[in-house]
DNA sequence: GAGAGATATTAGGTTAGCCTACTAATCACT
DNA sequence: AGTGATTAGTAGGCTAACCTAATATCTCTC
């Protein structure tokens, strides 16, 4: 024999009768039930619904998951009328997520988070990669990994992008911050944290030190035309200008001085 | 704002426009271009052919993948009739790997030990938990992934249960191993393996001290009837019987001397 | 070598999630 | 309040993976 494990596992998909009528749950659900997509429909919704918890439209989902509208329609339609809804929808007139959606939401949220936490700090993975890694995994881990990875990086409240990590419980810090990008007045700032949307802006705003808790002397310049932002990181000498469009990736924190 | 971070991310799905024809790609489409699903029936056919690589029926596919058979064909006609063949499929007569389809089941098969080894030394699994998990992590994980749990570990070439880890190459060692449940002859041996199979009886095998590496005095013991096998570990004086199910889940080599 | 029993294939149907094209509702502004 | 632009919803289609039921093929024994 080759030594391969020598048996399938249930992988929670499968047959699943009921009775008499030939029922069967298809391929891609996952252990809470969600799937991958519902999963990433939550967290959308959780994303633009923003901390006041907004009604999100339905254009706004579309354009966050790079799918057509009718298939944001589709899809709240099914999530609301489920037993046990994870939003409620109203026709024409957005969604907002429900309690369970809610607590989903912050779940898988902070599975990425603390994946990402983990991926940089035990795995040595580059900033700039974390995101990606962690987009994907964040909806296949257990509970027991999401307790273990977190146990042994010390129940950490921040990710490496700055971002809070909700708590098992689904609270998440909120925290004031304002864009780099709208910066009027210059001054010294705290780094509150950086985006990862875009790998390449990041791995330069990284090089540049610029990391979350970092101090920085910010001044707008209108250097050749195309305005940017002269940053100072720390006490170092050198001063990096960034364009609008990366000086959007970064929240900072004024100091009271 | 909340700080979730700020942008999906092209999940490798979408759409995908070919020019005119209106086409897009499926959700549940892998980095590789392969489905979990795909890469579960690869794996059942490495294993299922055995050393010798044997032709596999639909029928022992089917159980081991808990599918009814007219799926297996569907599947298996479908794999076969793309461009660049996982594997060969002769109406009525089995399958085998291509060599492409070898590969990357030796490449699910190698993360997929990775990873339990990783979930055992880094995370503190215990031994019983890390093939569930590896089970759905195996399709997930990047390269880089599996590059840093690999160079993590040393570079490992056993998993906990005492199989052999695939090589990046896609070379797996074979080894030489009876199951403990063949033994006729009383003797000394070497546990060279455990299966993952059922959790259960894994924690029942680990509690008696029997792992991979460790020696074994062997007897089969027909007490009270149904007969087992009765086991001393190393020169512990304790001697734990062992049922013919749960012996079926050890595999061992007999010591020369 | 013919028929029975085992195994495999075909045909037709399901759900999830996405799509496009078209229609309906709402909003924003005069 | 009317109207045009924007946004949302409906209808109908597609693929991936499953399913069952019916049918075809193979193999093995007599």
């Amino acid at each position: 024999m080759y030594g391969l494990k020598p048996a399938p596992f249930k992988t929670g998909s499968k047959l699943t009768r009921c009775k008499e009528p030939e029922m069967y749950m298809p391929t891609h659900r996952r252990a809470n039930g969600n799937t991958e997509s519902v999963d990433n429909y939550l967290k959308a919704i959780l994303y633009l619904g923003g901390r006041e918890e907004s009604r999100v439209t339905i254009k706004a989902l579309a354009e966050r998951l790079s799918v057509a509208p009718a298939s944001v329609t589709n899809m709240l339609q099914k999530l609301a009328a489920s037993p046990a809804p994870l939003v409620a929808y109203e026709r024409h007139h957005g969604v907002v997520l429900s309690q369970a959606g809610k607590r989903r939401a912050l779940e898988v949220v902070r599975h990425h988070r603390l994946i990402e936490t983990f991926l940089y700090e035990v795995l040595d993975y580059p900033i700039e990669e974390v995101h990606e890694e962690a987009e994907r995994l964040e909806h296949f881990i257990s509970e027991r990994f999401e307790e273990r990875i977190a146990a042994k990086l010390g129940h950490p409240k921040i990710d490496p992008h700055g971002h809070s990590i909700p708590t098992i419980e689904g609270e998440m810090a909120a925290r004031e911050s304002m864009l780099l990008a709208d910066v009027v007045r210059e001054g010294t700032f705290v780094i509150d944290s950086v985006s990862d949307r875009d790998a390449q802006n990041l791995r330069l705003i990284e090089a540049c030190g610029i990391t979350p808790g970092a101090r920085v002397r910010v001044r707008k310049s209108s250097a050749r035309g195309c305005d940017g932002y002269s940053v100072r990181v720390g006490r170092s000498a050198r001063v990096f200008d960034l364009s609008r469009e990366v000086a959007r990736d970064v929240r900072i924190i004024r100091l009271a001085k």
